[in-house]
DNA sequence: GGACGGTGAAACTTCAGGTTGCCTC
DNA sequence: GAAGTTTCACCGTCC
């Protein structure tokens, strides 16, 4: 199909764009990378004169979703003043939402996003723009699947709104439009290949698959996975059987399995060897690591149980598991910065420090910088912060700080299997500080509801460190502190009510809300 | 003559994202 | 490999 679009400018994403507003419909920009998708969207709202109060006011909501805004939030609400969005994981869940949400309001015209928007949310729009078709990998840069092509225009078209959808790729040439036309348009999708034989997929499969009870006996694992549709794709079944030995010699090992054969068997019985796994091996199997991030774990914990740690220790250990990975990439700039924390902490280190000539070096590098950002984190270090020095972004220090979350909590579970009180307090402890992001001290005071690190800072701050100093505190000091709503709330929250008239009788008509 | 500002070319740096998993107030 | 950012040389201008 041919379209005709006013040129207003030498970025045919501007022409496009333009010609999607002037037709009052939106348009999905999709880009290569975080910091293209912010670019467009800012070089977009620089062409666009509108002063929509609508616009001016979600703006101002995007701009609020933490205590102290970001560069990001800041670059984001000026973009949304003139109805133009950027999308990437990199964003809070709030200011996702809101984006989504007046998007399908039709308040938002236009989002330049990363594949994110692609997966998982549901945001149809008239015009898909697809800007790159190449990304960078290990290969340097590379064309994306045509599956990946497929999800991009899956956006294009409102089924209730438009009778169509457009789906437009940029391309720099008429030998690469003719090329890209080939291969995306009238090309076939990729096939789909099984993960399975992948050694932290294996191994998780295999002592899952044994805790349950599923299968016992080295003949049901085998034609157990002999069925899965990794076998079917591959069929190179002496392959797999030596992967499934491995792992099971592993599993032995580590103590989560325990074969049958190093159990008495009378001499008028020969049974088959069969495996069981442990009470430890169980546990690790329900928490669903990987059973060699819980072998680490465990070792480290040995260690840990015999020396002096710190936090640094226990951070480091989950920063080194494959769960919390991509690790944050260390800079060129940063090396010395990281070599000098690894000379501060390495009496704490509770795992193997690799040499300089080890292939797993870098990767170590990087599970330091990823500890010291957890560090930092814990030591209320504010969103802007943890942006300049480890270019990582709100809504993804939430995506890491899950995982560590759970992390900790698995290492708490272990650790009482294998009964090291002594470090348990520690790990819970440390548990709080990263939920929260908040020093030691305020681990009383966090436990209140409706208190984040920034209240419960402030709170600590005007000399309220307990909740029993939250007791004995009057509300006016306390409204103070935290204005009317909150410290009313978190007064009854420690036995004392404070509700007045006024928000009795909203709380009598239902209106009444926290 | 030096401070300053503007400009453009060259050099340098960096590059998507996710699902499950657990517990709980 | 290329977009985006930073650095730097260069020139003109002003005081």
């Amino acid at each position: 199909m041919k379209i005709k679009i006013e040129e207003i400018s030498d970025n045919p994403v501007i022409n496009l764009v333009t010609d999607t507003i002037k037709k009052k419909k939106q348009a999905i920009v999709f880009t290569n990378t975080k910091r293209s998708a912010e670019k467009t969207a800012e070089d977009i709202s620089k062409t666009i004169k509108t002063k929509d109060k609508k616009l001016i006011e979600l703006s101002g909501k995007v701009l609020e979703v933490l205590s102290k805004p970001t560069k990001q939030c800041e670059r984001l609400a000026r973009c949304i003043k003139k109805g133009i969005a950027f999308h990437h994981a990199g964003l809070t869940e709030k200011q996702k939402e809101l984006i989504e949400e007046n998007f399908r309001k039709g308040i938002i015209k236009i989002i330049c996003a990363t594949p994110t928007l692609a997966y998982g949310v549901d945001l149809p729009a008239f015009r898909v723009i697809i800007r790159d078709l190449r990304r960078y990998s290990q290969r340097g840069l590379a064309y994306i699947p045509v599956l990946e092509y497929l999800q991009f225009s899956g956006r294009a078209g409102r089924p209730k709104f438009d009778n169509e959808g457009q789906s437009i790729i940029i391309t720099a040439s008429k030998a690469e439009k003719k090329k890209l036309k080939e291969k995306y348009i009238y090309g076939k999708p990729e096939d789909i290949y099984s993960k399975l034989s992948v050694e932290p997929v294996l191994r998780t499969y295999v002592l899952s698959l044994i805790s349950s009870d599923f299968v016992n006996t080295r003949e049901e694992i085998f034609s157990f996975f002999s069925k899965t549709f990794y076998a079917n794709q591959f069929s190179d079944e002496y392959e797999l059987k030596a992967k499934i030995e491995k792992m099971l010699h592993l599993l032995e090992k580590w103590e989560f399995v325990k074969s049958s054969k190093k159990e008495f068997i009378s001499a008028d019985k020969i049974e088959e060897e069969t495996y069981k796994a442990t009470q430890l091996g169980k546990r690790v199997s329900e928490l669903y690591i990987d059973p060699l991030t819980a072998h680490n774990f465990i070792e480290a914990l040995k260690k840990a149980s015999k020396k002096k740690i710190v936090a640094f220790s226990l951070l480091q250990t989950i920063s080194s598991t494959l769960e919390i990975r991509p690790l944050l990439r260390v800079k060129i700039k940063e090396y010395d910065k990281i070599e000098e924390a690894i000379a501060r902490y390495g009496s704490y280190f509770l795992g193997r420090e690799p040499s300089i000539y080890d292939p797993e070096y870098e990767d170590f590098l990087r599970s330091i910088k990823t500890t010291l950002f957890f560090q930092d984190w814990i030591n209320e270090k504010d969103e802007e912060y943890l942006l300049e020095n480890y270019d990582i972004r709100p809504g993804e220090i939430r995506a890491k700080i899950e995982i560590a979350d759970w992390l900790l909590y698995a290492m708490e579970e272990i650790c009482r299997i294998i009964k090291l009180q002594s470090i348990i307090k520690d790990i819970i402890k440390l548990r709080i500080r990263v939920k929260n992001g908040i020093r030691e001290e305020l681990i009383p005071l966090i436990k209140l509801k409706n208190i984040g690190r920034a209240r419960a800072r402030k709170l600590y701050f005007n000399e309220i460190k307990t909740i029993g100093d939250v007791i004995k505190v009057d509300l006016s000091k306390l409204t103070q502190i935290l204005g009317k709503k909150t410290a009313i709330e978190i007064k009854k929250q420690v036995g004392q009510n404070f509700e007045t008239e006024k928000t009795k009788e909203k709380k009598q008509t239902g209106l009444y809300e926290f």
